[in-house]
DNA sequence: AAGTGGTCTAGACCACTAT
DNA sequence: TAGTGGTCTAGACCACTTC
């Protein structure tokens, strides 16, 4: 096998698809070991995969007795902790989605930006509010705000219609590592229910997060409504500790 | 060091003292060899402790560089994946939670029971409704379905007072292993806002969950609802997979 | 070039489940 | 008691950052 993507990520992949497709009797996942010897890896390179697989809900393993397929987690589409961009998100629901661009300007940050960006009141902030889009129905609509400083390169329409970890990559040479994220339930109301295209009133979840860079420098504050109506948010909660 | 719990656990609590208690110069931690050597550990505990710091938000590593303090991180009491108990939310947030049980009763399952926990239509299920407090305001409003056919072992309200978890353990002798949730907005009516004290039409958030125990069989369905002004919940979303 | 985290190996021993 | 997953070790080599 090849390098990059890693082992473990081979081989997770590797048995995710012999999963999905339901190639193992019974729902019984073979032996570690016999894994291990079988593809040519060493054992805890399985357990790896084998771990991953089972935190996302593809499997379960009771020790003594053996690894099963988790039927009931496989419906998972998308979990909370590893979304990343809506689009995939989407696709991942079986969607074709399209973005759409409502408004790209430059404001003064206001206080809340300034604390969640550590930048000065009244610096230049880039906002862009995007409607992520199911054959014409709305189902999310983001807005993501930057600080002007950090934008080095010239940027079109066309640019901002990709996700934020993209744009910060090409514009601003930052990486976006991980979110911060508040969730907050809200009621539609103004430019929301009409962005959206829903009733005023109804209740929907917003997201609101922090992007951080590598060097753990907040790079991104972004503010998310979503369409309860055609996306549901699942996750698996284990115990913290044994 | 002495076994149960874990090394590697031993060494996450060791580190994260170490960390809130801001021992480490200039935020950055030691080279994992160092640590290894330092604590008599190998490498590879050393590692999974540190893994577990950096999902959990304690830290951030930049490879080739090393591994830091993350103070943003740090401000999250409790992680929305880890959730176990809503009276350890609550105690994590600095309250000190009392619980108030609403009702016990046992009604016949509807076919929305009847899927969650695989059981036939009709079949008995013990429903209790319970309310967490903090200093008299209510902060979470929790249903808990189980099948009747499970308890097999006589209870009081004060058994139903503990979290849920316990119950299964002492009463049904079935161990939870994971929660299977959807994140669903909603606005307060009727039972719910009269429930937590609020105003109809509030918005807020709720949990609706299937607990599976360790055979990955389905024990017990939930729904909750969650004070929004006194308990927000917060997660760090990462990329899948590099 | 030196130092750090990231990946992977081979193997030992333990804890638990099943029969 | 045999077989399985869970924990831990020691060490090799790679990828990356920093100077």
């Amino acid at each position: 096998m090849k390098r990059s993507p890693t082992l473990t990520e081979q081989v997770r992949r590797h048995l995710k698809e012999r999963i999905v497709n339901d190639e193992f009797d019974g729902g019984r996942i073979p032996p570690e070991t016999e894994l291990a010897t079988d593809l040519g890896v060493s054992r805890t390179t399985i357990r790896d995969a084998l771990g991953r697989l089972e935190s996302e809900g593809a499997i379960y393993r009771k020790q003594g007795a053996g690894t099963f397929v988790n039927h009931a987690g496989l419906q998972i589409k998308s979990r909370l902790e590893e979304i990343w961009s809506y689009e995939a998100v989407l696709k991942a629901h079986g969607y074709t989605p399209s973005v759409r661009i409502l408004s790209m300007s430059t404001e003064p940050a206001d206080t809340t930006i300034t604390q969640a960006l550590g930048i000065e009141p009244g610096d230049p902030v880039l906002v862009m509010e995007k409607l992520i889009l199911e054959d014409e129905e709305p189902v999310v609509l983001t807005y993501n705000r930057i600080p002007e400083a950090y934008v080095e390169t010239p940027y079109d329409e066309e640019d901002c219609r990709r996700p934020i970890y993209e744009f910060l990559q090409d514009h601003c040479r930052r990486y976006l590592s991980y979110y911060l994220s508040e969730i907050v339930p809200t009621t539609a109301v103004g430019r929301i229910a009409t962005g959206l295209t829903i009733a005023p009133r109804t209740a929907l979840l917003s997201f609101d997060e922090i992007g951080y860079d590598r060097n753990n420098e907040p790079v991104v504050q972004a503010t998310s409504y979503f369409r309860d109506d055609l996306l549901r948010f699942r996750l698996i909660r284990r115990e913290a500790e044994a």
